[in-house]
DNA sequence: GCCATTTTTTAGACTTGTCTAAAATTATTT
DNA sequence: AAATAATTTTAGACAAGTCTAAAAAATGGC
């Protein structure tokens, strides 16, 4: 059974290697797990030998079949204790990550699939991230940014790009949720940022902003 | 902020030291940890060096008021987490304590309050164990045996001494939970076995049992 | 009060996960 | 095609938490 910290070095190298295979290199895990590569280097080859990675030195790292469903195991746990804090202890989106991050690692089985039973079988977490199910197949759904949306065009918030605290609380603030309605009055062609309809009431937002969140045309 | 396993020998002292202060000696933590006796003394000096025990050498160990608010707050995470998984993820009581052992470790003040709101402020857990309070105040309760009923009283199940696996379920099979009611028919002189009355059906219980199961006169 | 037994501590070793500094390899310039 | 720069790995160290084996202290019997 992985440890905690295999557990958290197999999710960065989940997140990291959308693309294909050897393809996540050391740095770049280094700067999400917040490490140095040496270290990056030594679990490597620790996960490796536990063939949960395919690794060769100097070329990169992919997960392994195994290690895919080991890390998407733990992103689902992730999503359903993020929807559980949400929806039933009152927390807000811009709250839950941390908590989640320390209770994606309890291990039973009964826990986890009673929680999906408890929440309903939720599809997706409050950022919008869909919540892989149990064997590990993940909801792909093509994803458009509100910066992509042509004025006059109404649409809903699916969820955001980077939930980084500062920017979901820029969107409390503003009174965008998941599922919000979103309306594009006009888009300035200068800079790309945009005018919008929210709740009848109207709110100009920068094109980085637009660029963090998903849609879902009406 | 204390690690995982300084919690569990603080909870592990807490629990043994129902007495006074240095009264814990090192071999009983160590048997209660499943370690051994020098693996004790080393964590001993670190948590003395906190200034959450008061260790003398050769002499025992004791928690200081620090120690104490530290183990009955783990304690009171435990027990939380033990009436949720029950009260809403349909775990039986002998299914618990593993994952409250996890559970009890994840580190947020307002995951606990707010599963306290959720739960609707339980007092007991569901081993009829008291929950200590936000202050680590808990509720001493004059626990009676059930073998310490006389013939003819009645009473209900008020919690269990060791709530071990085997013993639960043996409960369980006898449709004996918290709050079932019990009545004595008779108390056998010669081995203190007792025959009970519970739900209309008779039931024959050893001394053993008896001295495990705790009870509130109706 | 001394000897034997038990309890407790120390000494030294090991694993996991991390780091810094230096060496090796790969990538990029010119 | 070298030389330089960037990335990656190795070497060696450290803290936490555990162990075994040996030494030290306390306890109990007589
Ligand atoms: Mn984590
Ligand atoms: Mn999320
Ligand atoms: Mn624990
Ligand atoms: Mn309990």
């Amino acid at each position: 059974m992985p440890s905690q910290a295999e557990e958290n070095y197999l999710k960065a190298i989940y997140h990291l290697g959308k693309q294909g295979c050897l393809s996540v290199n050391t740095n770049a895990v280094a700067k999400k797990m917040n490490t140095k590569a040496s270290s990056v280097t030594d679990m490597l080859k620790k996960l490796a030998e536990k063939e949960l990675v395919n690794y060769i030195k100097y070329q990169g790292v992919c997960l392994t079949d195994e290690g895919k469903r080991t890390a998407s195991n733990i992103i689902r746990k992730h999503r359903l204790w993020e929807s559980f804090l949400v929806e039933k202890l009152n927390f807000s989106w811009n709250e839950v990550h941390d908590v989640a991050e320390q209770l994606e690692h309890i291990k039973s089985q009964k826990l986890i699939n009673e929680l999906d039973v408890f929440l309903n079988f939720p599809t997706h977490d409050p950022h919008g991230d869909p919540i892989p199910d149990k064997e590990g197949n993940v909801q792909k759904s093509q994803k458009i940014f509100l910066s992509q949306i042509n004025p006059g065009v109404s649409c809903s918030c699916a969820g955001v790009k980077d939930s980084a605290d500062n920017f979901l609380q820029y969107l409390d603030k503003n009174n965008i949720a998941l599922g919000t309605n979103i309306q594009v009055i006009v888009k300035e062609p200068f800079d790309e940022s945009l005018i919008l309809k929210i709740n009848h009431s109207t709110l100009t937002i920068s094109k980085e902003i637009a660029n963090n969140i998903y849609v879902k045309i009406n």
